[in-house]
DNA sequence: TGTACATCAGTGAACGCGCGTTCACTGATGTAC
DNA sequence: TGTACATCAGTGAACGCGCGTTCACTGATGTAC
């Protein structure tokens, strides 16, 4: 976290790391738009112009913070992941992880709407290619989470093998879209554990539904 | 549709509708930051500072269009309602509309991206307080058609009295979050047809669902 | 019906701002001998 | 181990841009007498 301002001499310790860090805290308090280069480069204590040595343009920039974005929400739901006590079955344990995942997804965008906002809001450069700095800890990022979490709700017997395709989309859908109500929609005024509420019937509708 | 070109003396006719009508032509095309206040008054044939004898600021304006915005989508779900054939009984009728509206919303967002974006990423200027240039022709504006609908089905049977509260929230998220995904998230590569299919699917969650 | 006048919608010019980006440079670093 | 040198990360200065907004103004319009 924080801006690395150390340096050697008087080059710089680590520029790229240091801007993109810059980005990310951007990103982080204002979401996308706040991805400002100039304003990146004054945090990390160089001239504007010294981002180029790191990155092609504002936009490689904001590409980078972008992933990080999506990393840093992988490792929110794995996070939430790690934290449930195994053992009550595939069955049951599969059900508990999407729900886990789900809550964790609209947790982020409560707790980090700048980084949501930034994960979702800005057009990928290569369209179509997973970027591998997306990815959480475990190296899938939060698209391939869900996808192997449903997988283990067919191999376990809970989702019937029939309706496994696309359903990455619909459980998405319902727990995105919730998030986007609570963050920039009419349910922007609701506290966090109304929303948490609301969080857990949209999972009731999913698994219901599914 | 267009900007009023035509004037009486060097006064324009109705310069505020001119400014909002460009307004609403930006944000159609690029969204809520195209929403320039010098490019509208460009459009309007007019001066720059002329736009400050109708709106207080840029954001005034971007306001107005947000409500022009949310009120097309109104109209849009409206539309399809009056597409509806009637007669299969209240129960199967309040069915069809919620499908109706639901389909409708997603398919504004398809096709009028710019304005969906405009109408729920701007921050409302008074919060909670409902916008009656929102509204639609009927005098709702979406949420309290989405609504009004579900009242619909509780009074036919569709839906159980218990489950009504905050169920609104529940259908609105997973259309939301579709939408949402279909423009400007990983399903942006999809067609409109297969956004379309996706977006059956999702209705048959919520009825199964709720 | 005609005239004087107040109103106020739109003009013209200018402001400061911060942005992304380009240019020619300098001097610390690490490498080759 | 010592020295010459190429590399290239960061400097310093500047650019053009379009934006929102402020100011003092002008002259067509509609109203009051």
């Amino acid at each position: 976290m924080g801006v690395t301002k150390a340096r050697r001499g008087y080059r710089h310790g680590d520029l790229r790391r240091a801007l993109l860090d810059a980005g990310v805290a951007l990103a982080r308090a204002g979401g996308p738009d706040a991805v400002v280069l100039r304003e990146a480069t004054r945090r990390a204590g160089v001239v504007p112009n010294a981002a180029y040595r790191h990155f092609a343009s504002r936009d490689a920039l904001l590409q980078a913070v972008r992933a990080a974005a999506l990393a840093a929400l992988a490792n929110a739901m794995e996070a939430e992941l790690a934290r449930l006590p195994p053992g009550w079955g595939a069955a049951n344990d599969a059900r508990a992880r999407l729900r886990a995942t789900g809550l964790a997804y609209v947790r982020f965008a409560l707790e980090e709407t700048g980084l949501f906002r930034t994960a979702f809001g800005v057009p990928p450069a290569q369209p179509g290619v997973a970027d591998p700095a997306a990815a959480g800890a475990s190296g899938l990022n939060p698209f391939q989470m869900l996808g192997a979490i449903l997988d283990q709700m067919v191999a376990a017997g809970v989702l019937p093998a029939a309706r496994r395709p696309a359903a990455e989309y619909l459980a998405w859908s319902a727990v995105h879209g919730l998030a986007m109500l609570a963050i920039e929609g009419p349910l922007r005024r609701l506290s966090h554990p109304e929303v948490a509420a609301l969080a857990q019937r949209v999972l009731d509708m999913v698994e219901q539904g599914l």
